[in-house]
DNA sequence: ATGGCAAAGTAGCTTTGA
């Protein structure tokens, strides 16, 4: 079993590359995208099934916006965290094969001094209350998606300077999610130093490898214990007008 | 100290992202 996680930043544009990306990676049997930054009504359902895939969604126009594609049927489909209000659609839930997934686009936080950073350190607290009960009712259960956080100093290119991102708050909110039992499946394996999964588009950014490593894919024990690879793979970074995020890929036996 | 790039909404720009 394959897991991915991709921000598209906007499906009505990247739609092609996930089709060929999903194409040329016939294994992964779930892709948790964030960034649709679609309503339900225009979101590509019938393209995607015409691929040989089934789809959940939770939309909204310009900002945010989550799905998961899938090879098999997904079961217990849950939208945004229980008991928390919030009228942005940042995380989408569902089960593949006996694995709880969550889908999740973590607020940005846009500044130290923003209210958005304020909501985005309640909604980690509360992200984390709730994984806590979820952890218990789902034994395999992965938290796949754009966290916004770049939990250690390896995972931030040595001229970011901005303090979001690194905060101590928010990586403290990261801590919280492994100190739950989550595992960050990727430094589970030996990986390349200077191992990133976004990089902006200004300032030939890619091209000098300055980027960040802020999508993760955690995993409870019992499902991290199956993980046999974790790879970010920067090939579509690469295309012609890509997203400013590539996907990264969790195996399991 | 600032812009720089991309996308969306909406029609000349602003807001947001990370």
């Amino acid at each position: 079993m394959q897991l991915a996680t991709w921000n598209v930043n906007s499906l009505k544009i990247r739609l092609p590359q996930v089709l060929d990306w999903l194409a040329a990676n016939p294994g992964i049997s779930a892709l948790c995208l964030q960034e649709t930054k679609m309503d339900d009504p225009v979101f590509p359902q019938a393209e995607i099934e015409a691929a040989g895939y089934q789809v959940a969604f939770a939309g909204q126009k310009t900002y945010n916006g989550v799905a998961i594609i899938a090879r098999g049927a997904l079961d217990e489909v849950i939208i945004n965290i229980p008991g928390f209000a919030d009228e942005q659609k940042r995380v989408l839930s569902a089960t593949l094969d006996g694995v709880r997934l969550v889908c999740a686009y973590i607020p940005n936080g846009q500044a130290l001094d923003s209210d958005k950073y304020q909501y985005k350190l309640a909604w980690l607290d509360a992200l984390g209350n709730w994984l806590a009960q979820e952890r218990e009712r789902f034994p395999q259960l992965a938290l796949l998606g754009d966290y916004n956080i770049a939990p250690e100093d390896r995972d931030v290119h040595a001229k970011w300077t901005d303090p979001l991102l690194v905060s101590p708050p928010e990586r403290a909110a990261f801590q919280r999610l492994i100190e739950l039992g989550f595992c960050d499946v990727f430094r589970r394996f030996e990986q390349p130093e200077k191992a990133f999964s976004w990089w902006d588009y200004r300032g030939f950014s890619f091209k000098k490898n300055a980027g960040l490593r802020i999508d993760h894919i955690l995993a409870t024990p019992a499902l991290a214990e199956r993980c046999t690879a974790c790879v970010i793979d920067v090939e579509p970074r690469r295309h012609e007008r890509p997203s400013d995020h590539t996907p990264v890929v969790a195996t399991f036996a």
